[in-house]
DNA sequence: ATGATGGATCGAAACGTTTCGAAGAAAACG
DNA sequence: CGTTTTCTTCGAAACGTTTCGATCCATCAT
């Protein structure tokens, strides 16, 4: 592999001088400029990352943190991501946390060894000492998804209270009085946030007795308490799920219970579901601009990244409105 | 960060000595090893991997490279390989080929750069120069599903004629004698292999007239092809389609005309499809050890690694038999 | 006692960049 | 015309490792 004294050296020149034609070539002649270029060519001269990365302290690297990789979820996101990211030469690193805290931060602290640009994260720590540990790392850090209370760092999501809103909004609407919030867990951001916007928009409507019941953002779980919900005296007539893989175990145990859906309950989700069109009934759902998503956060990142006085401008936040999706799993009450 | 030569004064040794600790500590006594280790850990010593990787030629990130990040089937297989990477303290760059040769080159170019450790490849070319030039690269690299032909890398894949076989043979079993493959491209590996497994099945059987219609492995062409499959004259009473997201396709078109899966045509179809349990119907599929795929590959590409005298065995191949899974969207025929 | 062997350690030279300060030449200024 | 600026270019010193060859010293066989 040819280096950058093999170009200076067959462009009579000094190996600072090729170094400069690549990273400002105003500070170097036009002449000079050709020459260097044309060597380069000629040798088929590419320089070394990980030399670069030595002297300057950091990697064209981007990390990218999130709890689980299997999410469907997170390809798309990724897929956006990276194009993005191969579009200003940086490359993609991804890592799983398993949404534990311990895991994030030793993931975070063997990238941040790795001298990566910056990071994409969708946090699942919390506390003080989380928030401490993660500055320490003195990163460009984009946070995604659940909110780091206390923390200074750019952050995209979508607008959680609303998202459970629309969805009880919509089944209010349809004359539902008896309805369910099967929740992700309240000490997660977005959990919590889910299960505020279901309270408030219920207590709006009037209703101060209604039943949440934690699904742990997981599909057993979920079957087992909509299991649980379907078989007592009172059952609801409508249930909302906080996410997708809630929803579909919701709606493997209804259907195992012989329960009619829409018929005999309605079912409406939070979440994007990949071929929503061919579940039977399709859900009604409220869904991210997953794509979206990926480019506010990525483009927070990079400028932060290629902006040297990084820690000048306060951190920014855009949450997402959702869109209503109405499917084939919610039915008027009674009808 | 403290370096190694902070360790080394720290220790009161050489920095030759600290580093021979870590590499390989059977050549420095126990004692000046306890000293380096316990100074290590008192300063935080971290290695940089940039200058490791710079010095030893090579870093340790793998590279692994995809048509197209969003596919689920890709997450499941990312999951297991990142866990497995992890583990021998390998992290992993994800870079997208959108299927496209020249784009899969470019690439891989720019990950050879990086001094990646070696690579998981998913091929998307053909032909000699393809081949010269990934050799060219001179990279462990394990190559999946599609097989590079005249190539002499580690392959793993699953048994795509069986997986065709299997379907067409269970849907033969149930009586069906019009049945229709939707194909993935011809030109692919796998569309090619699923092909040859579909004919060979009926000729077998002793038909000579059957139709395959090439989806492209997309949903939309399939979509396109149902439509026209399902309107003409002598529409096929069952149809083999060559992965997930194609029977997708289908199965929307076969809803959008109003025919019933399964009564009026049969559905059978390759790869997982996740959700599948609420899918209405429940297709009739083949599946592969996703995890066991991705266990293979990286065991493969990590002993190629770590082998000192790479160069020495020659490549391995691993085929894995798909599992039929009946679901409802297959039916005995006129029944 | 002598030389050979081997183990532990070290110094120095890489690996391929970037960047600082300096220097020389040309241009601008009074 | 002398002095200051500006523009180009350069040499050298990093960045933090690994590794080669050398040195030192204790052990062993003769």
């Amino acid at each position: 592999m040819a280096t950058i004294r093999d170009v200076a050296r067959r462009a009579g020149v000094s190996s600072s001088t090729v170094s400069l034609t690549f990273s400002d070539a105003s500070r170097v002649s036009a002449e000079t400029a050709k020459k260097v270029r044309s060597a380069a060519v000629a040798l088929g001269y590419r320089p070394n990352p990980l030399a670069q990365g030595l002297k300057r302290g950091r990697s064209r690297m981007i990390g990218m943190v999130v709890g689980d990789l299997s999410n469907p979820f997170f390809g798309s996101l990724l897929k956006e991501v990276e194009r993005l990211a191969k579009r200003s030469n940086y490359n993609i690193i991804v890592a799983e946390s398993e949404a534990d805290q311990a895991q994030e931060l030793a993931v975070l602290s063997h990238l941040a060894d790795q001298r990566i640009a910056g990071c994409l994260l969708f946090p699942h720590g919390r506390g003080a000492a989380y928030v401490e540990t993660l500055n320490e790392f003195d990163l460009p850090i984009v946070t995604l998804d659940h909110k780091v209370e206390g923390g200074a760092f750019d952050f995209v999501c979508s607008d959680n209270r609303i998202a459970t809103s629309m969805l009880t909004e919509h089944l209010l609407r349809l004359g539902h009085r008896r309805i369910t919030h099967l929740s992700g867990p309240a000490h997660f951001w977005t959990g919590a946030e889910r299960i505020k916007g279901f309270e408030h928009t219920m207590r709006s409507a009037g209703f101060t007795d209604f039943d949440i019941v934690d699904g742990g953002y997981m599909a057993d779980p979920a079957y087992a308490e909509t299991m649980r919900l379907m078989t007592r005296s009172e059952r609801p007539t409508a249930i909302v799920a906080a996410n997708n893989v809630m929803a579909l175990g919701c709606l493997a145990a209804i259907k195992d219970l012989g329960v009619r859906c829409p018929e005999d309950v309605s079912l409406a989700a939070i979440d994007n579901v990949p071929w929503n069109s061919v579940i039977d009934p399709q859900l009604t759902l409220v869904e991210q601009d997953l794509s979206r998503l990926a480019r506010i956060a990525t483009s927070y990142l990079l400028e932060r990244i290629e902006n040297p006085d990084i820690d000048a401008y306060p951190p920014r936040e855009t949450v997402l409105t959702p869109r209503l999706v109405v499917g084939t799993s919610t039915k008027r009450y009674g009808s």
